[in-house]
DNA sequence: GCCGGGCATTGACGCCCGTCAACGCCGCCT
DNA sequence: AGGCGGCGTTGACGGGCGTCAATGCCCGGC
């Protein structure tokens, strides 16, 4: 696809130079400060943010998502530790669950939201970061970039340093619903980033960042 | 496709149930109390919004864009009036150009956003809402729906009420980049959209809504 | 007037990916 | 042990859409 615009520009390091997407900084910060609560699989959290509540993933994962009419999900955000959960008053239609057992989330009423702010002044800012990001590696780009995208991403995450070491907390059908894209597609990709030597599989789920270059230019 | 979770749910109204997403209501409120300016199409105004100043969209429209790697321009949000251009703070590798001649703009310097987030709470909500719609509308759907689910969005916004005239205030190009399709899947998919009478166009930029919900159900 | 460029539409073609199907692996339960 | 359900992978097939190309319309400029 080309738009009408041919622009030379070059954006580095997935299209996102700008600052850290979540990080575990913000929950090492608020972590015992608001109320803890503990989730299990697959169990819906929604309360946790009802009233527009300001909660921040502790350890585990938790997913956002809709609905479609059609009945499918749509992952509208995938959140792991230190991520912001529901700054925004959580629109009704979205739903939240725990994606892992032993999830915790630290939350804060309504009221101290105000306080928060003053603290953590660039907490909308972040959300607004991550959603930014998830548009853009969303939209325009092939199943492969996407999933290579993602990859790098949760690296950069979990090891800011540049290890290469992977634990996918998650599912290959999370994955494709939160990028929008078929099962089966996700694991093809993956398959084709090992054969490139982008990456290395011990088990499906531990993966192994071999290029990270590569890797996030999987386009071709 | 389908995801693992084949939920029965269902989500009225283009999966957007909740408030407006942006409204000139913000616009009328803010004018005049902020620094204005104007600018033709095509001109680039980040400067508007630097140093995470705030803006809101007075007439005409805005672009925000980022670039892909290869050259490709991914239109991240696309604003008109009342539409609040920035609340975070820009991130370097994004770009704002206006779209149309005597786009203006008012923009309040950064001292004053604590009083602007007390005047209007909803702010960073609202800019949190629009991103995820316009996340649901990108991802998962044919560009058939992603069409019509614009032009629905587009027709409430301008009309509230419920009138079927709504000009378009962009090229077809800036759509295709806005939705992440190709402009001649624009083009064919509101042929299609014609042939089965749920809009009509007059010229191509003159649409009028036959069948809003029809429209909104562009699936199939 | 004529020309050039931006915009919009339509056709032809090919590929990516969604769908359907089958299979293997692993953990859990009775 | 046997069965079952969740997870992951691979193959075959078809359709949607990106790409290339050509055409027409409208507008602004010399």
């Amino acid at each position: 696809m080309r738009g009408r615009s041919d622009y030379a520009g070059f954006l580095g390091d997935e299209c996102r130079p700008g600052g850290m997407i979540g990080g575990s900084d913000l929950g090492a910060a608020v972590a015992g400060a608001g109320r803890e609560t503990r989730w299990r699989k697959n169990q819906a959290c929604d309360s946790v943010v009802a009233r527009g509540a300001v909660a921040c993933v502790l350890s585990g994962a938790v997913r956002k998502f809709a609905l479609r009419p059609d009945g499918q999900r749509q992952i509208i955000d995938l959140m792991i530790i230190g991520d912001p959960v529901g700054f925004a008053p959580i629109d009704p239609a979205f739903f939240l669950e725990a994606v892992l057992d032993d999830t915790r989330i630290v939350s804060f009423p309504r009221e101290e939201i105000d306080g928060l702010v003053a603290r953590f002044p660039g907490l909308a800012a972040v959300i607004i970061r991550r959603l930014e990001h998830h548009l853009l590696v969303q939209s325009r780009i092939t199943a492969r970039e996407k999933v290579g995208a993602y990859l790098a991403e949760l690296a950069r995450r979990v090891a800011p340093g540049g290890a290469s070491k992977v634990v996918l907390p998650i599912t290959r059908y999370d994955i494709a619903d939160h990028l929008g894209i078929a099962v089966e597609t996700v694991s093809r990709a993956m398959t084709v980033l090992c054969r490139r030597g982008s990456i290395a599989l011990k088990t499906p789920r531990d993966v192994e960042i071999r290029d990270a270059a590569m890797l996030s230019d999987a386009a071709r």
